[in-house]
DNA sequence: TTGAAAGCGCTAACAG
DNA sequence: CTGTTAGCGCTTTCAA
C-alpha cells in the first residue's frame, strides 16, 4: 500500500517549499500566497490525494478541531438526540467530538476530562451537570471553554443550553387546571439537579397562579429518574389516602412508574388519574394510554449546545450566555376531565 | 496556567535523557531500563503530574489507541448498547473508538472512514453493512483490519459479530406452533442486509421442519425497518384476504406497525392475531400487550467486536473468525393459541 | 510573496 | 542499561 502523500510531496511536485505549500492549502493563509502558485498547489493537492495529516497539525498548534462532551450513559434514551445535534453542528465546520460516558461517575469524569485534554480538545460539553458541581466550575474558572447541555449549575456563569422547565410545567398545568383538575400532585425528580429543581419550583408556582393548595402531601420526592421511583411515590401516595386526580412526573420513566402503580391498584389513567410526562422519549406515544407529556427538543439542546461552544472558541473574550430553548405540550390520551368534581 | 509537563520535564527532573524516561514510562520498553531508575522516573512523573501527548506518540508511532466505529444513526435504540459494548471493552485497554453517523449515506460513509485514517485509527467497526458493500470489502481487503457488528456481508472473509438469527426465529416459530399456531406470516426486512435474508431464510426453514406450506401469499417483503411498513404490509395481507393467526415481524419496530394495522381493523392482539417481534428494543415490555420478541445481546454484540478486532490489530495473520451470539425469546403477552382451528 | 529553519512531544534505531 | 540522534508531518516566525 503506497504511502499517504505528505505536504512534502505536495510541494515537491508542485514545485514550491512545504510552507509554501502549507500556506496554500490552509484557509486562514491562503491569501497570503500569490495566486496562481495556490491554485497550481491545490492542484497537485487533488491529483496526489493529499489529506492534511490532523495529528501533525494538532502536535504543531495545540490545537484538535475537537471537542469533548461528557454524557452519563448514551443508552439512556435522552442523550443519543443531544449527541447528534452536537455532531451535525460541529461536523458542518470540521469538528468532532471525543464521546464518553461516565455512569455518574465522579471518578470517571475526571479521568475522562484529563485524558480528553491530553488530546488537546479545544472545548467540553457537559451533560452531567449537578447543581453543585465543583469539577467543572473549577474547569471552568480555569479557562477551558465549557459549556452546559440539558442542565446546569445553581450559580455560575457558566454558559448552559436547556430546555425551558419553568415554561414546561406552566403549560402542563394549564392543561390540568383548564380539564378541570383542583388536586394535582408532583413526582419531583433527583432535587441535585437542575432539571428536578426547576421543575419542582414551577410546580409549587403554578399551585399559586392557579390558587390551588401548596398541601406538601401532593408533593414526593422521588431519588432517581426511574420507573420504580415512580412507582413506588405513587403507591405510598395512594396508601396515604391522598386525595388527588392528576400527577405531574418529573420526567417520562417517572410516569411509566406511575402507570404501573395505577394498574396494579385497578385505576384506570386516564378515567380515574390523569398523567402528565416530560420529555417525550420514544415510544411514550405507544404506551396504553398514549403518554400526554411535556416535549424537549433534545436535538435542538445539542445543535445549540455546539453554536455556543464554537462561538466561544472563536471569541473567548465575548461574556458567556446561557439559552433556553421552549418546550411544547403534546396532548395524547392520558390526560382527560377528572372524574369526580 | 502552568505548561503541562513534558517527557523532557521528567528526565531533567529525574536526571535522565528523555529517551530514558520515555523507556521507563512505556510499559512494553519499562523492561529495557534499570528498576531504580524507572522507580525514580515514576515518582517523578507522578509528582509532577505528568500525562504522555498523545498526539505526540502518535505522529512518531502511526499508531493512536483508537478505532473508527461506523453506525447508522446513534438515535436508532439498536445502536448505543452496541456502542457502549465497544466502548467498555476498547476502554479496559486504553483505547478509544471515533463514532461516526453515516444516515446509510455511502458519500458520508467514504467520507468519514477517509477522515479517520488521516487520524491514524488503527481499525474499524462497521455496524452499517449491507449484504454487498464493495467499499467494505475494498477495505478490508486492502489490509485495514475490519470487524462487522450487527449485520455482515454475503460472501467474505470479513470477521463479522452477530446475533444467531437462524436461531432466534427456529425459537419463535417453535413458540407459534407449540401454541398451535399453522398459518404463520412473516414481514420481512430489508433483503440487501443480512438481517433481513437470514431471518427470512430461517423462517422458510421452519415451515418446512414444521411441516407447514410455503405459501407465498404468507410473506411480505418490508423495504424497510419501520413502524410505517409492518403496518402498510398487514393492512394488504388483510385486504388480500390471506389467512393467518400469527405474525412474525422481522424486527420490533415492524411488530409495532402490525399492532397498528389490527387495532384499525378491530382485530385483537393475541386474541385474534399474535405478533412476534425481533430485537427487544427498550420499551417494548410496556406495549399493550407487552410484546413477545426475540432478544438481541446487543451490549455483547459490541463487546465481542471489540475484541475481535483488538485480537487483529494484536496478531494481524492469525485467521479472520466470525462469531455468532445466541438470541433468546421473551415471552410476553403478544402471543396465545389461535382463536380459530 | 516565498524560502529557511526551527520545533511541537515523543519514540526508535544505533552506539556505547 | 543509557545516551545520541534523527525525524514523524505540519506550521510559524524570521528573513529575504
Amino acid at each position: 500500500m503506497a504511502r499517504r502523500p505528505t505536504l512534502k510531496d505536495v510541494a515537491s511536485e508542485a514545485g514550491v517549499h512545504p510552507a509554501t505549500a502549507s500556506r496554500a492549502l490552509n484557509p486562514e493563509t491562503r491569501h497570503l500566497v500569490n495566486d496562481e502558485t495556490a491554485q497550481r498547489v491545490h492542484q497537485v493537492a487533488d491529483s496526489l490525494g493529499y489529506q492534511p495529516n490532523p495529528i501533525a497539525r494538532s502536535l504543531k498548534t495545540a490545537r484538535s478541531a475537537s471537542i469533548g462532551l461528557i454524557i452519563p450513559d448514551l443508552t439512556n434514551p435522552l442523550f443519543p438526540p443531544i449527541v447528534r445535534g452536537i455532531e451535525d453542528v460541529l461536523g458542518g465546520v470540521g469538528y468532532n467530538a471525543w464521546i464518553i460516558n461516565t455512569d455518574n461517575d465522579p471518578a470517571r469524569e475526571t479521568a475522562a476530562v484529563e485524558s480528553l485534554r491530553n488530546r488537546s480538545v479545544e472545548g467540553l460539553v457537559f451533560a452531567t451537570a449537578r447543581l453543585h458541581h465543583p469539577f467543572i466550575e473549577q474547569l471552568a474558572a480555569g479557562g477551558t471553554p465549557t459549556v452546559l447541555v440539558n442542565r446546569r449549575l445553581a450559580v455560575s456563569d457558566v454558559p448552559s443550553v436547556t430546555g425551558d422547565d419553568a415554561g414546561g410545567v406552566a403549560m402542563a398545568m394549564r392543561h390540568l387546571v383548564d380539564l378541570g383538575h383542583r388536586q394535582i400532585v408532583h413526582l419531583a425528580g433527583p432535587q441535585d439537579l437542575s432539571t428536578g429543581v426547576n421543575r419542582l419550583r414551577a410546580f409549587r408556582q403554578a399551585l399559586e397562579d392557579h390558587g390551588l393548595e401548596n398541601s406538601p402531601s401532593r408533593l414526593k420526592l422521588c431519588s432517581a429518574w426511574a420507573e420504580t421511583a415512580g412507582a413506588k411515590a405513587v403507591t405510598e401516595l395512594l396508601d396515604d389516602g391522598v386525595e388527588f386526580t392528576a400527577v405531574l412526573a418529573g420526567n417520562d420513566l417517572l410516569a411509566l412508574g406511575c402507570y404501573d402503580a395505577l394498574a396494579e391498584r385497578g385505576l384506570s389513567c386516564p378515567g380515574d388519574v390523569s398523567v402528565v410526562g416530560f420529555n417525550d422519549m420514544p415510544f411514550v406515544d405507544k404506551l396504553s394510554p398514549p403518554l400526554t407529556t411535556v416535549r424537549i427538543p433534545h436535538y435542538e439542546l445539542g445543535a445549540e449546545a455546539a453554536h455556543l461552544l464554537l462561538e466561544r472558541l472563536r471569541a473567548p473574550d465575548r461574556t458567556a450566555r446561557s439559552v433556553l430553548l421552549p418546550l411544547t405540550l403534546v396532548n395524547r390520551q392520558s390526560t382527560a376531565p377528572p372524574r369526580r368534581l
